[in-house]
Parts: C-alpha cells; structure tokens; sequence
DNA sequence: CCAAGGCCTGAATG
DNA sequence: ACATTCAGGCCTT
C-alpha cells in the first residue's frame, strides 16, 4: 500500500521553494511571514504566534494528485522517488520579495540576501529560547532606501524589491484578491510588477497563491523538457521568449493536467539531485 | 515579434 | 593567486 499522505520533511525543505529554514536537533523552524513554524518529526506544526497553518496542503489529495500528474515514464519515476515531496503554502508578500531577488541568482545567496532583509527590517523574537527575525512587513521594504536593500546583497534588483512592496502597501498587488482569482488573470497582475517575469511569477503562484497549474520554466525545468520531453514538446533554445513560455505552458497543462505544478516540483527535485546539486 | 547584451554578487572553475 | 564563468531571469535596445 502506497501512504500518499507522507511527507518528508527534508525533501520538501531542500526543493528550491523555501529560504529562511534551519535544522535545529530534528526540529525544522523557518520563518513565514509574521511568524516563525516548527516542524518535528512527525510533521506536526506549531508557530511562535500559535496560529494554525496547512503549510504542507494537508487538504490537497495527494492520492488523486499523484495519479493524475503521471502521464509519462519520468514523472513516475520521480513520484515514485520523491514520494513525501510536498508544495508548501507559504506567506505570499515573502514569497513574493524572495522570488524577485531569486533571479538570476542561487539558492545560497538568495537564502543570505533573504536573511540580512529580515535581520535588518523583521521583528526579532525569541522561540524556544532561539533568536529569530520575522520576514519584514510590506511597509518596511517600502519605506526603505535603496541603499539599504542594496546592503543585504541584492544588487541591482534593490529598486526592483522596494518597488515591488509599494505596489504591496497600496494595493495595486492584494493577495487576498489574486488568491480568488483564476491563473491567467492573478498571472497577469504579478507580472506588471517590475522584476517579475514569467517564471517568477509561476513561483510567487504556485508556492503562494494557490495556482497549482503555474509551472515555472526556469533552466532546470528547460534542461528537462528537453531531455526527457523532446518528442513532446521539442524545444531547442537556452533561452524562451515570452510567447514561446506561453505556447510551451498551455502544451505543459494539457499533457500534466491541473496539478501541473506538483509534476514540476517533483522533476525539478530529481534532476538537481541527479546533478547533486546543493540546498539550504 | 525576436535576438543580443547588460546587470549585482560571490562561489565555482580554469 | 587571479581572471572568467555561471547561477533557479528580467529589462532595454
């Protein structure tokens, strides 16, 4: 019998989706939005502010959704091996700042670009007697200087984040609302924001907000479809214009269906490990 | 519409 | 050592 249900931790910690995680012992804390989560073993979580979270999507049918996104050899192959890989559900405004400064970037900066922000603008607290600093409030980013982001190692995407917790602060990005919205339209929205290009924006909608057909196209996920997926999806370029991304999604959907964005998590999981790629 | 070039930064590679 | 390349893209020309 095949337990859909488990998770495993380590796996889903080290897939490229969250930054701000440690071990400590063989508890996991990480820091979401306002607050900080533990994780123990058995994959129970508790949070600094006692708030409950389904952060692991508890409520996605994981039995339904692992049938139903193996179309093909790999992708069993890596359900099979990854089995326990989950899609979190993370704070939207972190998950939106930390993929704008992810691009064009590695996981090991991202995590320290992503530390110094919340060290500098995030409310430090005290957890099981640890020292934490919550990820900053929109306002803090948006009243920020450039300098200072510019400080925590972002380089030329500063302006990018500042502007990017503006839109935040009047609402002109509400997640409340992108999260009622189907895929195309919330998509559209994201992607006026400056620094936000297709694949940022497939991330900020798959690990936020909720759109599990979002299917970032990132290098991985290009070096894989063209690997694996030729036949299907033939494809002969390094980099993908906007209207190629778009063609190559809609093909992407049709062949994995609506859970589209859990098929990614799982190949993009099996090729870095292929390649032993690093993690947090 | 597409292709090419530039961009902060730091770890990896030569 | 030191220079170059590359890394989970995006924007401008």
């Amino acid at each position: 019998m095949i337990d859909y249900d488990v998770i495993n931790l380590e796996n889903t910690v080290n897939s490229g989706q969250i930054f701000l995680w440690t071990k400590q012992k063989d508890l996991w804390y990480g820091v979401n939005g306002q607050d900080v989560l533990k994780i123990n073993t058995l994959g129970k979580i508790m949070s600094y502010s006692n708030r409950e979270y389904d952060f692991f999507r508890d409520t996605d049918n994981m039995e339904e959704i692992i049938k139903s996104i193996s179309k093909d050899k790999t992708t069993k192959i890596a359900v099979q091996k990854y089995l326990g890989l989950r899609l979190v559900r993370q704070d939207p405004f972190q998950c939106f700042i930390s993929f704008i400064v992810s691009s064009n970037s590695n996981i090991q900066k991202i995590k320290s670009s992503l530390e110094k922000i919340s060290i500098k603008f995030g409310k430090k607290i005290r957890f099981d007697d640890k020292k934490f600093h919550m990820f900053p409030e929109p306002k803090k980013i948006a009243n920020a200087t450039i300098q200072e982001i510019q400080n925590c190692g972002v380089g030329y995407r500063a302006k990018f984040i500042i502007d990017a917790a503006k839109m935040v602060e009047s609402k002109q990005i509400d997640f409340d609302h992108l999260k009622k919205s189907n895929y195309q339209d919330a998509k559209e929205t994201i992607l006026t924001v400056p620094g936000i290009g297709n694949k940022v924006a497939d991330c900020i909608l798959l690990f936020s907000l909720d759109k599990l057909e979002a299917f970032p196209l990132d290098r991985w996920m290009i070096r894989i479809l063209e690997k694996y997926y030729f036949e299907k999806f033939g494809l002969e370029t390094k980099s993908i214009t906007e209207k190629q991304y778009n063609k190559l999604h809609e093909k992407i959907v049709k062949h994995f269906g609506p859970y589209a964005g859990y098929a990614q998590q799982f190949l993009f999981k099996m090729e870095r490990e292929n390649y032993q790629k690093k993690w947090l």
